[in-house]
RNA sequence: CGGAGUGUGGCUCAGUCUGGUAGAGCACCGCGUUCGGGACGCGGGGGUCGCAGGUUCAAAUCCUGCCACUCCGACCA
């Protein structure tokens, strides 16, 4: 892409209303606008960023074994009368008529709609497990929203949800999820705890939020070290196989967040295993049984002939969030620090003197090397002088930076800087474009 | 929802107390000089000061109502 035909908007001051470093380098770097209190539209490159999260959690729900679907934003209130929901949940749901003053609502989770589903079609235990998953936007009309997309009241969120015969197996499911999620972090660079969270009417065990470390985050953790350190299993895991082990190695050592801190059981553990860091939610997964299937009758036949309602698990990613929660991990004072994975561009090329022709046919060169590498390049042909496209690339944070200049290609080099470490190498254009290519 | 605060060109803000021709920096347009970490000079365009009423000869400024947004708290992907 050539920036001078691209719409990034960037800002070299932030605007005021923003409080949090995501949310203020996201306004800067041009990556959202927003429209109303929490509501926001993703500019080009913020939208880059979103789908590339959203690539990275759908190959690993699929690789974990769930199947995607896409359910509607518009839910009929109908069903949320079934289960119950209609009436319980409150202010946070935002309620619509349609012209025929029939009962709408923009769904804040999908729990009916996907019961809905399932039961339509799904009739014995022979075709459990099953775990159905979206990649939707939501909205919640919460009560204050706040700190850019990380409390949005439109929201995108993968939510999954399992079905299967019993408890026992639907806790295999759990398992499935709980590991998938950690693969699922691991992969966006960022160094994911899950800790116990309140399980809810039903009890149990089955309730883990995922935590992303990062130091600005809301809510204070602790935790053994050895989980952090332990990282994702990776994705060789056999999803078909017995997960317990997998996740009893992380599960049995301590992790809360502070509501859920039991500091006699923390400070038991030896000194230095004891680690406290502060933490952002951006993941949540629980088993809540029977809770759906049995008022929405969601049953199945079991191998005795007899019908049971399934059990039920829901696994959500917040994934919009995701973005800010990535910038609040990866950030320094010049801008956003992207890792490849989600970086809206794999490279940048600065052309420092836009219109010299050797400039000219040397970046011309790189731009489309890089290009047909598919390292999707950003090339900054702009007609700015030097200080501005260092700003501007840095801040909305290319990871590699090959940059061309009248003094570099004098002496037959070109500078190659890599974001992250800040570290440059001059080199010559073939030598550096076989660096980034690889 | 309780408390606090803010609305003035795209962005950051001054001007409001004490009513009297709407300002600055950045951004934008033109010309020139520049050109390796957000240059400089000259010229220029753009705002019915959140909205609606009211007071007044005169309202960004005073009064009333409304709206929007932000922050702190209780709740949450």
């Amino acid at each position: 892409m050539r920036l001078s035909r691209y719409f990034m908007p960037t800002l070299r001051e932030a605007p005021a209303d923003a409080q949090i470093v995501s949310h203020q380098l996201m306004l800067r770097a041009g990556l959202i606008r927003q429209e109303a209190a929490g509501i926001y539209a993703w500019l080009p490159l913020g939208l880059k960023v979103l789908k590339k999260i959203e690539q990275v959690v759908r190959e690993e729900m699929n690789r974990a074994g769930a199947v995607e679907i896409l359910m509607p934003t518009l839910q009929l209130a109908d069903l949320w009368r079934e289960s119950g929901r209609y009436d319980a949940y409150g202010d946070e749901m935002l309620r619509i008529k349609d012209r025929h003053d029939r009962d709408l609502l923009y769904g804040p989770t999908a729990e009916e709609v996907v019961t809905d589903i399932f039961r339509s079609y799904i009739k014995s235990y022979k075709d459990l497990p099953k775990n159905l998953y979206n990649i939707q936007w939501k909205f919640r009309d919460e009560r204050r929203p706040r700190f850019g997309v990380m409390r949005g009241r439109e929201f995108l969120m993968k939510d999954a949800y399992s079905f299967d015969v019993d408890e026992a197996a639907a806790r295999k499911s759990y398992n499935r999820m709980f590991l998938a999620y950690l693969n699922v972090y691991a992969r966006l660079g960022l160094k994911a705890i899950p800790v116990k969270a309140d399980p809810g009417p039903i009890g149990g065990d089955m309730s883990h939020e995922f935590m992303i470390l990062a130091d600005t985050g809301e809510s204070e953790v602790f935790a053994h070290r050895d989980l952090v350190e332990m990282g994702a299993p990776g994705p060789d895991v056999d999803w078909e196989g017995d997960l317990e082990p997998e996740v009893a190695r992380r599960t049995s050592l301590y992790s809360a967040s502070d509501e859920m801190h039991d500091a006699a059981r923390f400070d038991a553990m030896p000194e230095d295993k004891r680690m406290t860091a502060r933490g952002i939610e951006v993941g949540h997964i629980f088993y809540f049984g029977e809770k759906y299937s049995k008022p929405m009758k969601a049953h199945v036949t079991g191998p005795d002939g007899k019908d049971v309602p399934v059990h039920m698990g829901s696994y959500g990613v917040g994934v919009s969030r995701l973005v800010a929660a990535i910038i609040e991990a990866s950030h320094d004072e010049a801008g956003i620090v992207w890792p490849q994975v989600v970086a809206p561009f794999g490279a940048a090329v600065l052309n420092l003197r836009a219109g010299d022709a050797g400039c000219d046919a040397a970046c011309e060169q790189a731009y489309k090397a890089l290009a047909d590498a598919g390292l999707d390049p950003l090339y900054d042909d702009r007609d700015e002088r030097p200080g501005a496209k260092f700003a501007a690339i840095d801040l909305v944070g290319i990871p590699q930076q090959l940059i061309i200049g009248p003094k570099g290609l004098a002496d037959g080099v070109v500078e190659l800087k890599t974001r992250a470490t800040g570290e440059r190498q001059t080199l010559p254009l073939d030598a550096a474009l076989k660096a980034v290519i690889g």
